[in-house]
DNA sequence: TATGAATGAGATTTCATTCAT
DNA sequence: CATGAATGAAATCTCATTCAT
């Protein structure tokens, strides 16, 4: 038998590019069928429908930045440290992955009602992370009381803003100018000693 | 020239409902039609394409929310109770018109490029206003020096995002829990001086 | 407007030539827009499915000779009478409509259990004819009692078996040589006086 | 060799459920090959076609029931006694093999021109054996002479039609009520004398 | 022999837009 | 101005069959 998961992947892989590129009408199954060098055939045998496609590749997405989030987090001391680098490394993520950003932030929206609720459902597990350490950080006294689950989605929700803008204006100062500012912004936001500021 | 407007508007009023419903591409032409009891013929007398009748309700909607935003906060004195007020009141005008939100927040994604301008374009002209007072805010030292655009721009992004979740999961507590948590934020972000918190 | 009803009846028309000639599925849908020189749309826009217009067909062609029928059979006195002419009706309205005969009798099979269950119901129909002028031959004598719902149904079937089968080995004899051996039989068959038989 | 015969018998067990159930286009070669707990490479190597498949099943059922009719008729003495013993045996074949006459009787025609071909072949085969003792009837003067070939398909057009309907509406009474009646009506038709009828 | 992943021609259906009335 | 029947390009998905393993 051949290669089952070899060809499933190359359809992501394919369906990755192309989605992010014509968005997600704007692309046809049979598009991604010729870009990764299979067949409709073998696309519909591997995922039910070009929706579950898609949410296969947001999917595959979120777990990647998620570990890479974890992995980043734990090599850091302190609640308010982890905070900042994982901002600064979600910053960096969507910054080097720019079609799946692409995707995540912009194309989905075109399946309507049921893609949003994948992606707040995305959101909501990056949320989780950063909530988690914002408590932590409340918890040991850095940082005032607050309203955790709301500044996390605020958060969240400013990062997206930025860096859709960054995508589609192509302006050159993804983190030069964005994440200093940011840094600042949230830090001082949550209440930080001034010391954590740069 | 009566009728043409009520016919018109009878359009605009039924794209609004099925579009906030629907999304986008779940929505049909035939389906505004119906809804607005007139035809398919009179939609394609009064507007060129489906995506125009998106864009003037994007319009419709932004003029709207811009005009009573600067009327509000011309009554306001001092450039960051000025920023305090144009807060909430978006935060207000958005819960309050539920259907329009939904529209600018989340369907009309489904446009692709075109509707990213569009989008990006309104949310300029309303950074532009929090830009124009947090500038003021910084001239006269209330606050001290920052990037104004990206704050603004998170600012925005913050509230889209916590503005849509709250759209889908269709919490209880949109103001009470987001306004002040929100104003404390993004207030402390700025380095408003703690007075200026309640 | 243009005019509804006739692009119906067009698009009925070619559905009736190409399905007797291809069968249900080896006939596409392009070819009945085709050769009903209207369109795919138009199809779409008079019919919800393709499985639809062959319904409707059906219905069309049970409708016409049971009209027939009935219309034939008024003009005979005496069930038995009413009956046998019935009989060389239906014959002959099955041999003159070869096409509808081809579509009914057999190509609608392709559909599967639903397409029998729409056969069953005409067949029933047309039964309920023969039940009812076999009931009023056994009431008034002219033939003693037997199960009348049986006795319809297999008539019908024979008039079947033996219509499919002269539709398909092309046989020349269809009346002359079916009516009278089946009169025979059937009328024989009921009990009725020999006098009947010829 | 044994695995060989079990595997097609396995595949052919298989496919008889599943036609039988949904019809010849109703059935997916995927479903045959899961129900039967082989391979869709199996199934291609003992099959040329899905085709072939079905009509290996008539074959089959046909060799099956016309055996054992010989094999009923051969105890009987008198040509009138060997039709009615055969008739009941057709009639009791075919309601005990309610899968099998589903297929030969409805399913099928699905496959158009081809399946009916190998329908009427199976059926002619049926016919001969009622011809060959009709003609025995009419030459030993039991009966007067008729036309034997249309008796002998108008018979079984009767049981076809007959028999589908109670498969269909599922109604009780197969035996007991179809069998009688049909007797009746076939022995009358052919003029047998009344003595033959119970 | 058996497996099941892969193929791809082709099927049905959709829907924004047009246009005769 | 309004209507809604008609258009037709294009889209998704199906499924018998093949073939590398």
């Amino acid at each position: 038998m051949r290669d089952k998961e070899a060809t499933r992947d190359k359809i992501l892989n394919a369906a990755e590019h192309v989605f992010a590129e014509k968005g997600y009408h704007g692309t046809l199954v049979d598009e991604i069928a010729e870009s990764s060098k299979t067949s409709k055939g073998a696309i519909y045998f591997h995922f039910p429908s070009k929706e579950e496609i898609f949410f296969a590749l947001m999917d595959r997405f979120a777990n990647a930045v998620i570990e890479d989030i974890k992995q980043t987090i734990s090599k850091e001391r302190g609640a308010l440290n982890k905070i900042e680098a994982s901002l600064e490394f979600v910053l960096q993520s969507l910054v080097k992955r720019k079609r799946l950003a692409k995707l995540l932030l912009i194309h989905g929206h075109g399946l309507g009602p049921v893609y949003e609720k994948k992606r707040l459902e995305i959101y909501d597990r990056f949320a989780d992370v950063i909530e988690l350490h914002l408590q932590e950080a409340v918890d040991d006294g850095s940082i005032p009381p607050l309203d955790v689950e709301i500044t996390a989605h605020a958060w969240l929700g400013a990062i997206s803003e930025l860096v859709i803008r960054w995508l589609y204006t192509g302006g050159p100062e993804p983190l030069e100018r964005m994440h200093p500012a940011l840094t600042a912004l949230f830090l001082r936001g949550i209440g930080a000693r001034p010391s954590k500021l740069n």
